[in-house]
DNA sequence: CTATGATGTGTAGCGTGCTACACAATGCGG
DNA sequence: CCGCATTGTGTAGCACGCTACACATCATAG
């Protein structure tokens, strides 16, 4: 069964996360991308530079574009340009989205148990380790 | 840290793999979605309906429709309507498709070996054994 | 001060995933 | 035989991820 790897358990399951969590957040016309941007921009204090937001996020540049633009059309996030550093854009929650911040983090923290459930915190914790050694596998250079 | 919990680490490495794989089948006009059907069928004897290969890949009926007509376009399967049962769209591999399976096989174990990298054939198995708790956590009808 | 490179942003175009809808073919009960 | 549910397919429209390109702004060397 070549097919049904590691990865293919990967992609499975990311996909059913995803639409598990564009449900529960459809009410308030946001998406699981949006809402992890939102979460990012609230720890760093509910302002950043789309740039910050690029790193962060470990997503592609137009990616982020995309998101930003469409929470802004949604009323969540107000952008304007750094007047000292003109090139810079600047992204800040609104009041709206930092009204359902603490939903959107309870959110995600009943994805993260739901999706986990039946398993001992000692599992977790191996399942951790091991897609953090999965990640930087795939995140080292192949330099051969 | 909300943001990177388990969830956030399959999103990475899921949006990795696809990158690195896509990469490595540019040269063919394919993609690893793709190269993932090309298997498949390439399991059913070469030969299956749509509905069929639907259900195998677990993914929503648009999503194969498109992934079959661009592989139909590239010239790695061709369809046709069974004859008997004129609903049903038959969907078979070309030669140019049979030509590069070995190929396909090699990359995707190539992939996962590659991902794996530096785990014990015991750690492995541990991570087969949490992903599939997860996935059944998330397929699991949420009856409450 | 001006030219050149680095940095930040935007756009185009594509593939993959979804939901929701519409349509064609089949099968089955009346 | 006719109508209606079931089954299989197709299309529309969206979000998100990517690469590749283009443009604007800043910083710096000459």
């Amino acid at each position: 069964m070549p097919v049904k790897g590691i990865g293919y358990f990967i992609k499975t399951i990311d996909d059913k996360l995803k639409v598990r969590a564009d449900a529960a957040l459809k009410e308030h016309n946001l998406t699981l991308a949006q809402s992890r941007v939102l979460m990012l921009l609230d720890e760093r204090g509910g302002q950043a530079t789309q740039k910050e937001l690029e790193d962060l996020f470990d997503v592609s540049h137009p990616t982020v574009v995309g998101i930003v633009s469409r929470m802004e059309q949604n009323g969540y996030v107000e952008t304007w340009l750094d007047p000292k550093v003109q090139r810079s854009k600047m992204v800040r929650l609104t009041p709206k989205a930092r009204a359902i911040d603490a939903e959107m983090s309870a959110m995600i923290r009943e994805q993260e148990e739901s999706m986990l459930r039946g398993l001992t915190g000692e599992q977790i914790g191996q399942l951790e380790r091991l897609l953090d050694a999965v990640c930087r596998n795939l995140t080292e250079e192949t330099i051969t």
